[in-house]
DNA sequence: GTCAATAATGCACTTCCGTTGCACTAACTA
DNA sequence: TAGTTAGTGCAACGGAAGTGCATTATTGAC
């Protein structure tokens, strides 16, 4: 089991007091969260810095960005099984109409989407909505 | 070939001025739009009136809003196979990277999306992101 | 260990988009 | 035609993303 020192280490990024905490916080969520969520979470800190550390770690591929269509950005810890940068590894995302939280469903992948000719794919967003498992009371 | 003017009727649209000329302004566009986009073709119309016409639209299921992960809502007019309204019929949307243009790919269907047990699917949004065929050279 | 270079953080501020309240005007109905 | 209802225009608010700059922390060379 790596250290988070060491997660951070080995991916180039710096390690500080604050971005210990914000991975420490992103491990403990199992749902995506906002920069307002860390933003409550950790009073004492910028709202700057939460969004430049964000930033930092989705650069540097340990964080993804999710687009759930609520039009705020959330963001997760990606698993280790989770290869962003690769688009068939590509999950898809669940968007709660109920409790409004957004979690992974790594292990859906997203099925190959054919596109008319001329077209190319590159990338694909994928977002089910409608009610998660703790709301349906199951 | 039905007018204008018979469409809104049919769908319980008072039909105005303003109502007419951006019905018309979508039907011209091929790709959806924002509301920025149409307020900057009508100089002389309100932010606000083109929003409310726009949302009006979409609850009469003439329009339906698209969410490309830009952040930014794009509206597209329902065309004569678009039952936006029930879950299979959804299709997909294509954004292009480089010209940063969203349109439907009303052909395609989405397929149906497995979720775990404990989850109730929706809803379902799909947006392939990459090259259009205007910007693909072909 | 000290110091310079580089990166991170904190604060203030801006911009953009979506949205709402309210007064005014246009459209429909009796 | 009067009165009700709906549409429009203006002003303003709020949330979220993003930027510039000064300050503080971290790193690496000496």
């Amino acid at each position: 089991m790596q250290t988070i020192e060491e997660v951070l280490e080995s991916k180039d990024i710096r390690v500080t007091a604050m971005r210990l905490l914000i991975y420490k916080f992103l491990a403990e969520k199992e749902v995506a969260v906002t920069l307002t969520d860390i933003e409550s979470a950790f009073a004492k800190a910028e709202r700057t810095t939460l969004y430049r550390t964000l930033k930092t770690f989705e650069e540097k591929k340990i964080v993804h960005q999710i687009d759930d269509g609520t039009g705020i950005s959330k963001y997760a810890l990606c698993e280790k099984g989770c290869n962003c940068e690769i688009e068939q590894d590509l999950h898809l995302h669940f968007h709660c109409n109920n409790c409004n939280e957004t979690v992974c469903l790594t292990e859906h992948k997203i099925p190959q989407i054919k596109v008319p000719d001329g077209f190319v794919s590159e990338n694909v967003n994928l977002v089910v909505k409608g009610i998660c498992d703790k709301c349906s009371g199951q």
